[in-house]
DNA sequence: TTGCTGTAGATGTACGGACATCCTAATCTT
DNA sequence: AAGATTAGGATGTCCGTACATCTACAGCAA
């Protein structure tokens, strides 16, 4: 039977209200199992459709999890969404308005010291190839960046294109070598610029620096490539917008 | 009927592939509607049921749009996704392992000159309450930050609760007055300590510091308060995961 | 004990039908 | 010409059924 013409919401939704009631309310606790689907049809008099739209509902809000075999069960308590930041692509990781340009200073292989080990997050001895580069805003002279730049070895073929218009070390990794980042960690903090940097970047020494790491994974969590970049004084900051994501 | 048993894929994830592949292919450009569910029923011998759940996936990937009454139409053209973040509450933007305990140092109705205008996003002559604080872990004489908060003046209450363990501003708000931040838009960039602020952070004037200011909207885009605060040294720095959200 | 097999019960997939609701556009009325 | 009404067509909701697939567990066999 169709819902009653002035009912205030569809079947589906009532019963994921009255679901998550009952998961607030402690009646279904956190890892306790919902009861199965049929079970729900005949406590609720609705159809087994219905019962999974209110259900695919609550999953999507990370209330539940299921699997098919096993059942329902409780993940989570909160009605209260989470806050998310989303970006259409990498590039928007960097929040450039204009196109830039990257200028190589230096390429070299180096072997992981313990202190180059806990950055790279790897064993010491390996080896890395890093790139030092510095990011211009097209046609002009003071740079916006200094970068540091590290790739696994296999990957240095991308030293023909890294200087140029618009290019992006990942974007090379993923042109050349099929792999697609999945993840990427960034840390910001803030750290003095070195007087040789400050010399590269046109800007008095031990001035203020926005300090920012980043860890680019492939499929199966793979480090590809680590990036340590260093934007002095105020020529940037970091945007982001985070939003509640499904409001009740 | 049911799919074959060693179908690889089930029919409605090969006909959300198909539809996939028609829009990245071009045979429907961003804007064009897609045909009706009932359409795409006989083109793909399928049942409604079929079609609409693979409807769903596309629309959940960001590529569809729907409206009851009018259509399914074309979105976006790009077969991957988007990178997204997420936070299970406001507190998490702030990360602090351990808990923390504000510690009120001034507090002041103050009316916006051009350049807080510019800052609150608001019109000159309007008054805020301004509180200024420093946020210390618990049991350290170190800070870890100093905070200046603007609240509307209606909120002034708060200033009763503003000290005390793990006491944020927005918690205040929402608990006082029922209203649920929705959206948090957050700057980060570097900064000079100025002597006076170095005074209350023990560390070196004009020593490198963090500098972020967060604004907080409740529903309707109502700016319900803005926070400024300054992380010297390297007190503390930002992890954020971007992870890539549905793959292919 | 160990390993295999079968079975019950859970979710997953897929078909069918019916009616509700919403939007657009054509049509009718004023 | 402008507003109100109607009709058609699109998605939304809801019901029914059947079978597939996966998992955990009990029971049996080596």
């Amino acid at each position: 039977m169709a819902r009653s013409p002035h009912a205030a919401s569809p079947r589906y939704q009532q019963l994921a209200d009255a679901l998550l009631r009952d998961i607030e309310n402690g009646k279904y606790r956190i890892g306790a199992m919902l009861p199965p689907e049929l079970e729900l049809c005949e406590q609720h008099g609705v159809s087994r459709h219905t019962v999974r739209e209110a259900i695919r509902r609550l999953v999507d809000m990370g209330l539940l999890g299921r699997r098919q075999g096993v059942g329902t069960h409780v993940k989570a308590r909160s009605g209260r969404g989470r806050f998310v930041a989303s970006l259409g692509s990498i590039a928007d990781l960097f929040q450039y308005t204009q196109r830039t340009r990257m200028k190589l200073i230096d390429e070299r292989p180096v072997t992981a010291d313990d202190k180059l080990a806990e950055l790279l997050h790897c064993k010491p001895q390996q080896t890395w190839l890093k790139f030092e580069t510095c990011r211009y805003p097209l046609g002009k002279p003071v740079p916006l960046c200094h970068m540091e730049i590290y790739v696994v070895p296999a990957y240095g073929a991308i030293r023909d294109e890294i200087e140029g218009d618009g290019v992006w070390v990942y974007g090379l990794v993923e042109k050349h070598y099929g792999e697609h980042i999945v993840e990427v960690q960034q840390e910001v903090g803030t750290a003095a610029t070195s007087p040789r940097i400050a010399g590269l970047l046109h800007c008095k020494p031990h001035a203020p620096a926005l300090h920012v790491t980043r860890y680019y994974y492939g499929r199966g969590e793979r480090l590809l490539s680590v990036s340590v970049n260093l934007y002095p004084d105020n020529r940037f900051r970091f945007a982001t917008r985070w939003r509640l994501e499904w409001d009740q």
